[in-house]
DNA sequence: CAAGCTTATAGAATATATCTATATTAGAGC
DNA sequence: GCTCTAATATAGATATATTCTATAAGCTTG
């Protein structure tokens, strides 16, 4: 049994196909079905099924599997050791975001981190919650940066900062001429909202759980919070936004915002990595990076009450 | 890095020779040296500082060993979800027992764990407690009979069984003609000792610290139980044995046992383990034989009032 | 049942691990 | 400080493993 053979065996799993691992590990199909052949012939059990298309992993190849990313990660620990006492931040650092944290946290992030740690080749993509935690349980993900709490116990949540939301409120909606909003005051049928998949769509409709809805005219769901402004700009209705959004408000839109009374409602935003995870001083840079960039008042750690995901 | 690169430079640390390394993972000493510069070549960094006689491990090669014995646990538990699987329990068993619990617990257990488990290749040595520690923590030992709680971080306590402390007292003695003690009734001076580095020999002193000696006219420190109870029958004084020791006693001896008021003085016996420990089921069922060879009354499991070692 | 996948097998080339023999180095004793 | 001894390193040969290319065999799916 060898380190190689283990890998072989994890990427199988994990792209359910010999060819895209042997791909994904440099090397042709036919080596890596001879060395997952030998991993089976010396274990004395077989740990895929070929007969199903795609290959599955059989009962104990799940658990055999399972174990070899331990042990593989185990393995990543001994390059980190190294890499650590040479006081070097280097390797790649895959993270996952979501769509509504994105856009308004990264670019300001990006920056100066590649500037102090020019040797750490990020590669970032944008994903739905559920999307991200599928990929850090089997490691195409190294990191995520998400709205928790998820419950999720092969994950570990470092929370970085507390996000509010606030309401959007276009000049014709009577909620215009308030100064600060309840929760009470949001009329769900003006309300416009992202798509199913987003946390953030839960979190807003739970904002307004205790308000029933007359139903709607129009049911637009969109992808992105750049276009619920821009919904509230040329169409009327409210819509909530995460505070961050704001950032680059020009003084007109600054006019259409309208906080929420104590308690705001808000989200918790944390990096979220494997269980047993590696990167560790990658991802400690990172989260530094994030808190500089973020004003000081959200990163109270202090257990705020945050809406669930 | 290969898996066996890992074990030999673990066997360089664990016994601070290339050639005796060598020996224990069945390879000449050229094929080890070579296959720890491979791995130091790959590293970047010296493991070993090879200048000194024995050899030992670079403060970073501390780090990367004992990241590899991780490792290496990581794979050994690979191959016991295969043995698992198939139902059986195989391999080699290595306990340390200390000798005070030794030849009143093993060879109740061994034969009918033995008979149970035909594979299973038991290794058992006497050692005292700081030395089971020590082969713990490098895994030259897979578990340890001993008392607890010892508060050594990196290892697992299971608390099997308590056992009581009683006293053996020769006729001659005034305590003879009680019929049970308190731990005030004794006389430090009349007592019998293990030698020093016997955790017992701890608890017995820490039952009398209260009293103070007058000097002793012999002092004489055995290494085992059974001279001790030879002392009380053929020189008089009295000793303290542990419970389990009284089991073959004949009538004769047994009358000289005294037990102790309550709260009687106990020790706890436990099976302990390196945290990230390995063989779970060969020791599940070393722990299960363990309680059926000592007295019901000696398994309550809530916690007593135990002496500390 | 054939087309288009996916995985397995065979044989050659390459790389790796191991061995024996021997050189080098470090420490112990005089 | 110099020898002797024990330990580790190096060299070259051999056996073993890994990988490759080419091709066969097995599943899916229309």
């Amino acid at each position: 049994m060898t380190i190689v053979q283990l890998e072989y065996a994890v990427a199988v799993d994990t792209y359910r196909s010999f060819v895209l691992a042997a791909e994904k590990c440099f090397v042709t199909q036919p080596t890596l079905s001879m060395q997952i052949q030998k991993l089976e012939e010396h274990l004395g059990v077989k740990l895929f099924d070929r007969s199903r298309q795609p290959v599955v992993p059989t009962e104990i190849g799940i658990e055999v599997i399972e174990q070899a990313r331990k042990l593989l990660n185990e393995s990543y620990k001994i390059k980190e050791i190294i890499d650590e006492r040479k006081g070097e931040i280097v390797g790649e650092l895959k993270i996952g975001v979501i769509p509504t944290v994105a856009p308004y946290l990264l670019p300001r992030v990006i920056g100066g981190f590649m500037e102090k740690y020019p040797k750490v080749t990020l590669t970032i993509s944008e994903f739905t919650t559920e999307n991200i935690i599928q990929q850090l349980k089997i490691g195409l993900l190294d990191c995520g940066i998400l709205a928790t709490p998820l419950d999720e116990n092969t994950l570990f949540e470092r929370p970085v900062f507390y996000e509010n939301f606030v309401s959007y409120v276009s000049k014709t909606s009577p909620l215009f001429k308030k100064k600060a909003l309840t929760t009470n005051d949001l009329d769900i049928d003006e309300l416009w909202l992202l798509n199913e998949g987003h946390c953030m769509r839960n979190q807003v409709l739970s904002i307004c759980k205790h308000k029933k809805s007359n139903g709607h005219q129009l049911n637009y769901n969109t992808g992105s919070i750049e276009t619920l402004i821009k919904m509230v700009d040329l169409n009327n209705g409210i819509t909530i936004l995460p505070e961050l959004s704001l950032q680059d408000f020009s003084v007109k839109q600054m006019d259409k915002v309208r906080y929420f009374k104590s308690p705001e409602p808000s989200r918790e935003i944390s990096i979220v990595t494997n269980k047993n995870f590696i990167k560790k001083r990658i991802i400690d840079a990172l989260e530094t990076e994030i808190l500089n960039s973020v004003p000081k008042r959200m990163k109270s750690k202090k257990k705020k009450e945050v809406l669930d995901i």
